[in-house]
DNA sequence: TCAGGCAAAAGTGTATACAATTTTCAAATC
DNA sequence: GATTTGAAAATTGTATACACTTTTGCCTGA
């Protein structure tokens, strides 16, 4: 058990969902995606049944998978539980933190810089997310680094269906902040430009933007 | 897809291997569980999967699912996480306590009660967990009392190995100050009552004593 | 007695078959 | 023209078949 076929075609289907490739309500019929991949859909099933665990599409029974459309509510509980945990996270983070730790940060914030003058967006959002998990596993804490990294991911989808076009430049700058407070190992104004970031994060997001039906939706995308 | 045959299959596992009826390394073998399940391989490798992602059982390629041993370092990580989360859980619950609320805990309190005197060994552990559920689901955010669910029940395999048999009963006194704080809506204490809880629960843990192989564990349990 | 090796047995990994349900769509009815 | 109906097609849910790997246990030879 535990092929490498079924992680392969888990991180495929993630990467198009968090890329947007897949919009929220979109259909993922078993038999196009075996073709797709050139496997049965045993595989596939495999495959659907941990992203349905990852949150990342909704199953429902008899009548398929279908990419998640998080709600507004999902989407605050969401930030809410991250803020809880990265607020402490960060405290754990000053209190043990070293040179070649702030290096590694460094460097990532050096990676989104890059993408962020590139204009890409995929690698973007993707970076920007990965900046938090690369704290938590800075930490030492394996735990803390795969809860935080679950929420990270349905972040990404709840972040592409509401955030603006420019939020992203803004998050990367905050990271920048942050980064210098830890150096300092100033551990209050890392936490507070920490829950301040996620703040201005989730702010960002155009909850008021009607959302559309994913029938809708889909019914757009195909005509 | 989503079957309930499958669910079925999952909590059986789940409450056998919380309960301790399934020793951490016990090899579980497909074709054994489909026949004691009345159903066919393909139902109890889906519920495996599902079991492997919540970290109650280990998938080895090609030889099969194994009770899951934490070690002691996956132990201190997931206390750690639930320190973090739990700690700002508490303030939430303070700053949005109601009277209704107070009264579901104390209720839950009063099971565990029940439960302690009755020796019930498996269904106090249950409980004493649950408590901690029930507070994130109190918040009324569904993610986070899902987040905390996961570590929980990583927690309560964790208990069961390093637990000593008196440790219990602390917990459940401790349970009932918690509340005592939250109905005062006294944020400080109850915050630190929850902290100083959880790491009492961890100190309480015996980690010192050797952790038993699973394949001798196993042998001797046959044996 | 014990180590090594080989064949049989058991078990897992993937594909396919078939049953059950849902979707589609055209014909019939109002 | 809109709505209902019903059979065909498509899709999901479960079981089974088969290939491949691991385990078991006996047999051999030192």
């Amino acid at each position: 058990m535990e092929s490498s076929s079924t992680e392969i075609i888990v991180q495929a289907l993630t990467k198009a969902i968090v890329d947007h490739r897949l919009q929220p309500g979109a259909k993922l019929a078993e038999q196009k995606l075996a073709d797709h991949f050139g496997v049965s859909r045993t595989l596939v099933r495999q495959a659907l049944l941990q992203l349905s665990q990852h949150q990342l599409i909704r199953l429902e029974p008899a009548r398929g998978a279908f990419v998640a459309a998080p709600s507004v509510t999902e989407a605050k509980d969401v930030f809410a539980v991250r803020r809880m945990i990265e607020a402490e996270m960060t405290r754990l983070f000053v209190r043990q933190v070293t040179p070649s730790k702030i290096k590694a940060l460094k460097e990532h914030v050096l990676r989104e810089k890059k993408a962020v003058a590139l204009k890409d967006a995929a690698g973007r959002t993707e970076l920007l997310g990965d900046f938090h998990v690369r704290m938590a596993e800075l930490t030492g804490n394996d735990v803390l680094a795969q809860i935080l990294g679950q929420l990270i991911s349905r972040c990404s989808l709840i972040t592409l269906m509401y955030q603006s076009a420019h939020a992203a430049e803004h998050s990367h700058a905050e990271h920048e902040h942050i980064v210098e407070a830890l150096a300092a190992q100033d551990e209050a104004r890392a936490v507070k430009l920490m829950v301040l970031h996620l703040q201005n994060v989730e702010e960002g997001l155009m909850f008021d933007r009607g959302v559309p039906s994913s029938d809708i939706t889909s019914a757009l995308a195909t005509s």
